[in-house]
RNA sequence: CGGAGUGUGGUGUAACGGCUAACAUUCUCGCUUUGGGAGCGAGCGACUCAGGGUUCGAAUCCCUGCACUCCGACCA
């Protein structure tokens, strides 16, 4: 991709309406723009962004089984209304609209009710289980505070996946499955070593849920973390009789804020019992199928990588989520150093990999500025300078190393980051 | 939803109730420059969030609304 002709550029300054590191460095970077109080528009920069994260979410969830569908946003209240879910005194972030005839009609929040009603006419016999869907959907939750830019939003990218079994040790199996899928996801896009398990209240069915939490001061939770044994305890289930289950001693814990990045629930049969989804099994017997559902906040993950790879100058994506791998950047207009840089773009992009060229006729200071908000990680620059060394300059950012790497080995060198 | 604060060119700021709303940056054109947001010159760009009120006169004071930010409450 040419730099000149990347729609939307760099801000000098931050914006004056935000005050969150997330918001600010990513409205700066041009990777969103903000739209409406926790609303934001994603640019060509961010989207690449959300997608590498969502592919990443989309292979662990294909490894573990699951298989990618995408259910309607716009919701019928009776599936709702079967669940006890529709009332604005139960569900307070309901989004509602209606039609031209003024039947009401929801824009979903979440989807077990709609989802168990698609599995009635999918599921008849033991035969038809485990299913196991999941989707990467546009979420919308009508929050009486948008807050922490894009990391508490109105309209947001989720990725919900919603697991039926035969019964509770067919949940359970998966259930321990999903948390190893999780796992894997936070150590791809690179916040593993902040990410911790964590025992949250559980629903009507199981003691715990699990979350995922990503040790940051942005966050909103607070949770009482074993470094040694990498789980953690929310603040909301943070009693002694908790600790003692969990073989933990409150010495070993620190209290930490943090963001919840994942939450994973056994649903057991409460939404199958509601909506009348049941299976015939090898008895003869009609039962309920068992349920379980897991949700991973994609724009909250994007905005969560912000916070902890982001500095005063910009963000340090990781390589799995960075938008381009290589940014290479031309000094000066001299015509050696154009030709080279051009020829070196083409071999790249030849290789399939992704480069972001900075070929704009322009300062160094703010060609440096610019490849720092943007963060990608290999920043390779060629002038008059590094020619005379038949080399270019390659600073990787994540190390914080830069060396001179001569011409006729960069090539190779990219293909193996 | 309770409380506090803020709304001025694209962006960031300034302006005692009183001149044609100022400065920086961005942007356009020309010249110069080319390793950390460089220089000179010339331009474009705002009826100061909306509506009402006070006043000879309102960006400025008052009221209402809206928007945004923060604190709290809320948060499968």
């Amino acid at each position: 991709m040419l730099q000149s002709q990347l729609f939307t550029k760099t801000r000098r300054e931050d914006p004056k309406d935000e005050v969150a590191k997330n918001a600010k460095l990513l409205i700066r970077g041009g990777f969103i723009a903000k739209s409406l109080a926790g609303v934001y528009v994603l640019l060509p920069l961010g989207l690449r962004v959300l997608d590498k994260i969502s592919q990443i979410i989309r292979e662990e969830m294909n490894k573990i089984g699951g298989q990618e569908l995408r259910l309607a946003t716009l919701q019928d209240p009776a599936v709702w209304q079967a669940s006890g879910r529709w009332s604005d005194e139960v569900v307070d972030n309901w989004f509602k609209t209606k039609l031209k005839n003024d039947t009401e009609l929801g824009l979903g929040f979440t989807h077990e009710e709609p989802l168990a009603k698609l599995m009635i006419d999918h599921i008849q016999s033991y035969r038809d289980l485990p299913v196991y869907v999941y989707q990467i959907q546009t979420k919308f939750r009508n929050e009486v505070r948008a807050k922490s830019g894009i990391l508490r939003g109105r309209e947001f990218l989720m990725k919900d996946l919603y697991s039926f079994n035969v019964d509770q040790a067919g949940l359970d199996t998966f259930y321990e499955k999903a948390k190893v899928a999780y796992r894997r996801v936070f150590d791809r896009v690179g916040i593993g070593a902040q990410t911790f398990l964590t025992f949250a209240s559980g629903g009507t069915f199981s003691k715990y849920s699990h979350e995922f939490q990503a040790i940051c001061s942005a966050g909103e939770d607070i949770i009482y973390l074993s470094r040694d044994k990498e789980i953690a305890i929310n603040d909301e289930v943070y009693r002694p009789e908790v600790l003692a289950e969990l073989g933990l001693d409150e010495k070993e814990l620190s209290k930490e804020t943090a963001i919840e990045v994942g939450n994973i629930f056994k649903l057991g049969t409460k939404y199958a019992e509601a909506l009348g989804l049941t299976y015939v099994n090898e008895a003869g017997e009609r039962v309920s199928v068992v349920m379980g559902s897991y949700g991973l906040g994609v724009t909250r993950l994007f905005g969560t990588i912000a916070e902890l790879c982001g500095t005063d100058t910009g963000i340090n994506w990781p390589d799995n989520v960075a938008p381009f791998a290589i940014h290479l950047i031309m000094l000066g207009n001299d015509e050696v150093v154009t030709t080279k840089a051009k020829t070196i773009y083409e071999e790249l992009s030849a290789k399939n990999i992704e480069v972001l060229f900075d070929d704009r006729v322009a300062g160094a200071g703010e060609k440096f500025g610019d490849a720092d908000l943007i963060g990608i990680p290999h920043r390779l620059v060629i002038s008059v300078k590094t020619l005379a060394n038949n080399s270019v300059e390659w600073f990787n950012r994540g190390v914080g190393k830069t060396e001179l790497v001569a011409l006729d080995e960069v090539l190779n060198r990219a293909v193996n980051i």
